[in-house]
RNA sequence: GGCGUUAUAGCUCAGUUGGUUAGAGCGAACGACUCAUAAUCGUUAGGUCGGUGGUUCAAGUCCACCUAACGCCA
């Protein structure tokens, strides 16, 4: 059996995620992640929290916290939100962690040491009322193109000319409104990812299987323009991990910090350090996940992002760890989703526009969201979110199809045969035929789930509910029973072997329901089948059971038009 | 402005390397069943595959141009 490293972007520490988020990286890399385990993989599934940097510092300020106690906070108030949406991760991190910080300063200084890293003198506006240089956005003032007067230092978002901050007329700090600014000298790290610009292209040709989105954006990076252009790595910042050059001091780079993006993907394997710290176990537990040298040779990596993120992690990370020259462990399958748009336009943290990871789960259960999210996943466009959309799915599918079917079979049962499996008769015609479509089915839902195809998996997985619902309809137990009740015994007991199956094959979408499902049959640790003939022979004659309450409530036009006001945005 | 992605039934989407009458789910209409959360099952209707031109014996599927939406531009 195959080990499998999973990584899910990792979200910043500013804030509450909406749903966009959500999709886009930790739900489907958890899918992917309870897939595998169900099918007995090994399986270490790591995220964390993205800690450092600018906007970390300005949400601390507003919240009127030192920045270290904000983000504690902030970390645990996601963990819990993870928890609440189900998310199965066997650490959830910190990018602020003493980990993250020796190894980024490690890897900085394997890359010093390779001739990667270059020092570069710049200019960068200071604010002496903020006392502290201000990074292009947070510098405001008048476009010189077109006069609007909120203009940014990267951009005008008015008539969206690409903007140097010494260009503004009248700038401002946007953090403070001065206009005490002055431009001075500042010495900063580049990492010469240039360099590795031809090794990195040969390494995406070679992945063939990665999503066209995730390989056409990293082919636009390496060629667009000049090519692959080298990118700062620090910060003249507080808040961050000290620039070093592996456990030595930086000369000349004191008070500076590593940027952001620098450290954030280093999170990904100083996470598994933490893990394992978290386990009482030694090095070598998370080393036989990273290190080829040290047992990770049988690994498959695979990483889930956004598709803002791809640069990150198929150009700058890879060049991170390339260029260490180090036996590190690189991405083996990268799945890169679209954006989920909200009613028409997209999702807001600023504007408060969409829906916030704690808003859904105060108004539902984490596997009506999981359901209709994966079911919609952004993977070949961006997906739009509506209301309307989401109830008719959620009843459609959750309620009727898969709830219902479970409650009329379990119902049925007690009332003809009581809370037990009943026993006698003999597969027909008719049961050959569903375990036929069955088998099939199963067939295609496990590829599509081992390739990473989560709507086709949804699909399949519905298909396969359904089919619960065909055969009921095509036996009609409820008839035989008048006539030969020895037959109905056995549409029954397949009947309730049916949703015992479903509950098994469900658990990667839908775990509170799965496990709903399970309990009432008394089986929580069923495994999963081989085969449909092994999958309907669980429950034989005579175990007793429960009818399971209600799994899914249906969304009513009440509730729905409710949380379509609440939810508009203002 | 440059680049990229997308554009297929009312809605949400599938359509492998170009090859017989373009598919699914939802919604709609009709029918069946009555065990079940008035749930389920079946049948039917619905598309000149964004537009124009081209390559080919043959194009939704390749090429060019155009249009629109979305995104990225370090």
């Amino acid at each position: 059996m195959a080990r499998h490293l999973i990584t899910s972007a990792i979200p910043y520490i500013n804030g509450i995620k909406h749903l966009g988020n959500l999709v886009g990286s930790q739900l489907p890399a958890d899918l992917y992640a309870r897939y595998l385990r169900a099918r007995g993989h090994e399986v270490l599934f790591l995220c964390a929290t993205d800690e450092h940097g600018t906007p970390a510092e300005l949400a601390a300020a507003k919240a009127g916290k030192p920045v270290a106690d904000y983000c504690a906070e902030m970390h645990a108030v996601q963990a819990e939100l993870a928890r609440g949406f189900r998310l199965s991760f066997d650490h959830f991190g910190r990018s602020s962690s003493r980990q993250n910080h020796a190894l980024t300063q490690h890897f900085a200084g394997k890359l010093d040491a390779a001739g990667l890293i270059e020092e570069v003198q710049e200019q960068q506006v200071y604010s002496n009322a903020d006392k502290r240089f201000l990074p292009d956005r947070y510098i405001e003032g008048t476009c010189p193109n077109c006069g609007y007067d909120k203009a940014r230092g990267d951009q005008c978002e008015n008539c969206t000319k690409q903007l140097d901050p010494t260009d503004l007329i009248a700038p401002r700090s946007a953090i403070s409104g001065s206009n005490d600014l002055e431009v001075r000298q500042t010495k900063h790290l580049y990492l010469r990812q240039s360099v590795l610009k031809d090794t990195l292209d040969a390494w995406i040709d070679s992945k063939t299987d990665w999503p066209v989105l995730t390989t056409s954006i990293a082919k636009k990076w390496l060629h667009d323009g000049d090519g692959l252009k080298d990118r700062g790595i620090t910060r003249d910042l507080d808040w961050g991990i000290p620039v070093r050059r592996g456990k030595e001091e930086w000369p000349g780079m004191e008070g500076k910090v590593f940027y952001v993006w620098f450290d954030a993907p280093i999170e990904y394997i100083a996470c598994a350090s933490e893990w394992s710290e978290a386990q009482g176990l030694d090095a070598s537990a998370w080393e036989r996940w990273w290190r080829t040298d040290k047992g990770a040779d049988d690994v498959r990596y695979t990483q889930f992002m956004g598709k803002d993120n791809v640069p990150f992690h198929t150009l700058s990370f890879p060049a991170t760890i390339l260029g260490s020259a180090e036996p590190w462990k690189l991405v083996d399958h990268l799945k890169s989703f679209n954006y989920l748009t909200y009613d028409g336009g997209q999702f807001s943290t600023s504007q408060g526009r969409g829906i916030f990871m704690d808003q859904a789960l105060e108004i539902l259960p984490a596997d009506y969201w999981r359901w209709w999210l994966l079911s919609h996943a952004p993977e070949s466009s961006d997906a739009e979110f509506t209301w309307e959309n989401f109830q008719v799915s959620v009843n459609k599918d959750l309620a009727d199809v898969l709830g219902n079917f479970v409650s009329r079979i379990t119902k049925f049962c007690r009332s003809k045969f009581g809370e037990r499996v009943p026993d006698g008769g003999a597969f027909g015609p008719d049961e050959m035929d569903l375990l036929h479509a069955i088998q099939e089915r199963l067939g295609r839902y496990e590829a599509l789930m081992q390739a990473i195809e989560v709507r086709k998996s949804a699909q399949e997985l519905r298909a396969i509910w359904a089919s619960g619902n065909e055969y009921l309809q095509t036996v009609a137990p409820w008839s035989t029973f008048k006539t030969d009740p020895e037959k109905a015994a056995m549409q029954t007991r397949l009947g309730l072997n049916l949703a015992h199956f479903f509950g098994v094959i469900s658990s990667p979408f839908v775990p509170d329901a799965s496990e709903v499902i399970l309990e009432s049959f008394g089986t929580p640790a069923a495994g999963w089948p081989e085969s449909a003939n092994t999958a309907v022979d669980q429950l034989k004659a005579g175990h007793a059971f429960t009818v399971p309450d209600v799994l899914f409530a249906k969304i009513t036009d009440e509730q729905r038009e409710k949380w379509q006001s609440d939810f508009s945005g203002t």
